[in-house]
RNA sequence: GGAUGGGUUCCCGAGUGGCCAAAGGGAGCGGGCUGUAAACCCGCCGCGUCACCGCUUCGUAGGUUCGAAUCCUACCCCAUCCA
């Protein structure tokens, strides 16, 4: 999908940054966007306590469409994540109860918040508000009766369960009903002509598609549009957002600014294009300037992109700081002013067991740490010590923050502070 | 319901009474090289009060044995075939 296929600037601007996976009727979506302001609606089920990297395509793409004038409409599944989505999933997930759900709610709100910090203003609503409305016997005359079970077990989502022969709750398979019907009741009660999500989201969204369709046949419902985002990969194939040490999460108290600006530090050379297209503002030329470096100068492209990217996800200042800690922190000076501080209450400790402590968390286990530490993998201000035992004492630092290095990518100043 | 094959450490996959914490590959981690990249080379890769020691692990629960992932019994689950 070219952006030369389109004429709406809104959709020229994704497919040039490679947003667009598949659409619905990608003409019909073109000239309607291309008329003026549409709204449009992701979905998210909160059932993790923040989004990761992976989610923020959608996030981004919502922000290029608020951008061009279109009206982002979030909503916050906690209907659904009662449910639980089969998609992608082999197997049936625990369902949540309702106060990990609240709490993830509020974790995944302030993203948006951040990230859509435009005009039109996001409108973000809760699916529980009409869901929970629903009586049985009326949702299955009104909205089930649009519905194949023949259809629903051709789709991916379905299918797949199916043909491995995996059990498929019926309560799971009336996840894609719920879904579809959230975009019924914000096509008729918010003007919402547009579902975005996750090339995996497919199947629910293409329902949701048809359900509008028929729901309001002869009353515009042949406006009902999706568009599905690719499922980013990094240059090896492997999925975006995970690392040695866990998801890279969008929330600050889960990866601080300085570990997420160094995720998009340590990006491969032949991903930044496509990282700077989706997740930075930067015009698609000025990237394309930037693109031209070669070899070693590459390392500054991703310096701007870890920047711009920390940016819309933390704000300028955490940026610039996590930009100026990682040049401390990498650049093989003293000074690490700016580099995060770990203050841990205690007089004293044994690089083992320092290493190994979670507020830390360099290694998996002493075992792997005693290893490790051994095989010249930690500094302490910039000194490789090799000594499992080595005691670090509060006395003797002086007061000072000690400089932490263990492996290639961690970097933290400790402090130890005894209680009284 | 019946027959047969199978469930092994993050994944794939060897092992069929001691030499097995368990081959090999992948992933991951550490080191080297370098550009905080890739590729490549070396090392590690269950846990611990830790080289040669201890503890936990081979679907689950028992049993046989000096000794079991390996044998027996029951149970659960999976694959294929039959009804």
């Amino acid at each position: 999908m070219s952006e030369h296929d389109f004429t709406s600037p809104a959709l020229r601007d994704l497919a040039a940054r490679g947003f667009i996976e598949q659409v619905s009727d990608a003409a019909a979506l073109d000239a309607a966007m291309a008329a003026g302001p549409i709204t449009f609606y992701i979905g998210y089920d909160p059932t993790a306590a923040s989004l990761h990297v992976g989610n923020m395509v959608c996030v981004m793409a919502m922000r290029r469409l608020q951008r061009h004038g279109h009206r982002p409409i979030v909503v916050l599944g906690t209907g659904t994540a009662r449910i639980g989505d089969p998609s992608g999933k082999s197997e049936t997930r625990r369902l949540l109860d309702a106060e990990t759900i609240a709490r993830n709610t509020a974790g995944i709100a302030r993203i948006f918040g951040t990230v859509l910090d435009g005009e039109p203003a996001p409108l973000v609503l809760d699916n529980y508000d009409w869901l929970s409305q629903l009586g049985y016997i009326e949702f299955l005359r009104d909205v089930g009766v649009h519905f194949t079970v023949n259809r629903m077990i051709a789709t991916k989502t379905y299918r797949d369960r199916l043909d491995a022969e995996q059990p498929l709750s019926f309560i799971e398979f009336n996840y894609q009903l719920l879904q579809a019907y959230d975009f019924w009741r914000l096509f008729r009660d918010h003007g919402c002509t547009l579902q975005l999500g996750g090339s995996d989201q497919w199947g629910n969204i293409i329902a949701g598609v048809e359900l509008v369709r028929r729901m309001a046949a002869g009353k515009g419902g042949a406006a009902a549009q999706c568009l599905t985002f690719p499922l980013l990969t990094n240059a090896d194939g492997a999925k975006m957002g995970k690392t040695e040490r866990g998801a890279v999460w969008l929330d600050a108290s889960m990866v601080s600014p300085f570990d997420y600006y160094q995720y998009w530090v340590g990006c491969d050379d032949r991903d930044v294009r496509r990282l700077l297209a989706i997740f930075t503002d930067l015009a698609i030329e000025e990237i394309d300037t930037l693109c031209a470096a070669q070899g070693a100068a590459l390392r500054e492209v991703k310096h701007r992109l870890a920047l711009e990217a920390t940016a819309i996800c933390h704000g300028r200042a955490a940026a610039e700081a996590a930009q100026v800690a990682a040049r401390q922190a990498f650049g093989g000076g003293d000074d690490w002013s700016a580099v995060p501080l770990v203050t841990l209450p205690l007089a004293r400790i044994r690089l083992v067991d320092l290493v190994v402590d979670p507020r830390i968390g360099a290694f998996p286990s002493k075992r792997a740490a005693r290893e490790r530490i051994e095989g010249g993998a930690v500094r302490l201000g910039g000194t490789v010590v090799t000594a499992p035992e080595h005691e670090l004492a509060a006395a003797d630092l002086g007061g000072e923050p000690l400089r932490l290095q263990a492996g290639k990518k961690l970097r933290v100043r400790v402090a130890l502070v005894p209680e009284d």
